[in-house]
DNA sequence: AATAAAAGAATGAACATTCATTTTTATATA
DNA sequence: TATATAAAAATGAATGTTCATTCTTTTATT
């Protein structure tokens, strides 16, 4: 009952605040206290709630990751065509990139960074199956490249990061248009040509 | 002149140690004492050659920018065709990114992280250039898709630094014959299709 | 001999974490 | 229903360490 009895509000505003102060500065340079005043909180508090700073940040891309690949197979299932079920999960992934935009960056910051340790960063990997199973279907229907799975995420799913911390910069705005533009693209570096 | 006694051996140490270092650690876990001794100098010898550790940083990462883009369009020039000179620049890039995958990496780090300050970010751009003028030229010729050069990039270039973290973390090996199936999709995903 | 470069030790600030108390909450009793 | 009590939750202030930077002295160069 212990446990039970510590406010999810206050766990969620330490994540919160852990994502956009590490946006902000990065991890080393946003101090325990400064997490703790914007989730008005004592600094001993986040103890209450996290082993240490490294945890916290641990905790805080695993959440993230599973928030990500939630949002993005929520619209799909297995009954769908690969072409389909393809089209469904992109935009999904696009529109989080685009409207959960500080979580998106939080993930991308972590994947190109020794921030977060490698148990972390695997639990992490894993909620995204159900894209890797689709691939699988389409290479034996003949649809998918028939390469790596690697290189098709590479090609057709990491774009969007870039794009979005473009985005971000203000260097440009993606509108409806460059999604859609964007997607024939990813689509067409994965399927099979004539 | 007092310049010019300084060494620039120490000096090209100083930056060798800040990539490997922050490559490994991040830019905040990389103390001055650190990058010191992995170069052989005292920390005060730092201040000598950098006014401070952002400088430090700054500065290494124009400098390996730099080295990044003239080795990309070493073998190129403006006489070739627009198909010619694409594949010839994206596959000096994806040497790069797999040869000098130390330097690589830090830039990687450096593109999603706010550890560079802006006008540096702006200075490592200003390089690129020479590829912004051949696509302008390639969709001038309707070989290239209309469309924004952040979204070229995205698609042909960026996706080869995912490769490159992913072969980094040993997840996968990427050998010729993925370079050239990796090469055939950025292509593909940039040229204007039947 | 004069000047620049380099060094190592010192300085002071910032920070993660812990400590000693206080406040809140849940439950038991009358 | 009101009160007492025990346990958890929360806090602000300390603690000890780490680190960027500077200071003073030594070494090398011309």
């Amino acid at each position: 009952m212990a446990k039970l009895q510590k406010s999810i509000d206050k766990r969620n505003a330490l994540i919160k605040a852990t994502i956009e102060l590490v946006n902000n500065n990065g991890f080393h340079a946003t101090p325990m206290s400064k997490i703790a005043k914007m989730a008005n909180v004592s600094p001993a508090t986040i103890y209450l709630y996290f082993e240490n700073k490294q945890d916290l940040v641990n905790k805080t891309y695993i959440e993230v990751k599973a928030a990500y690949t939630k949002y993005a197979f929520a619209t799909y299932n297995e009954e769908m065509t690969v072409e389909e079920g393809f089209e469904i999960i992109w935009k999904r992934i696009a529109d989080f990139k685009l409207n959960e935009c500080e979580n998106a960056m939080f993930l991308a910051q972590c994947d190109n960074t020794p921030m977060i340790d490698e148990p972390s960063r695997l639990e992490g990997i894993k909620h995204l199956q159900p894209l890797l199973d689709l691939w699988e279907r389409g290479k034996k229907e003949g649809i998918i490249k028939p390469i790596s799975d690697y290189l098709l995420y590479a090609y057709s799913i990491n774009p969007l990061s870039f794009l979005m911390m473009a985005q971000k910069r203000g260097a440009f705005q993606l509108d409806k248009t460059h999604i859609e533009e964007a997607y024939q693209s990813a689509w067409s570096s994965i399927k099979v040509g004539k």
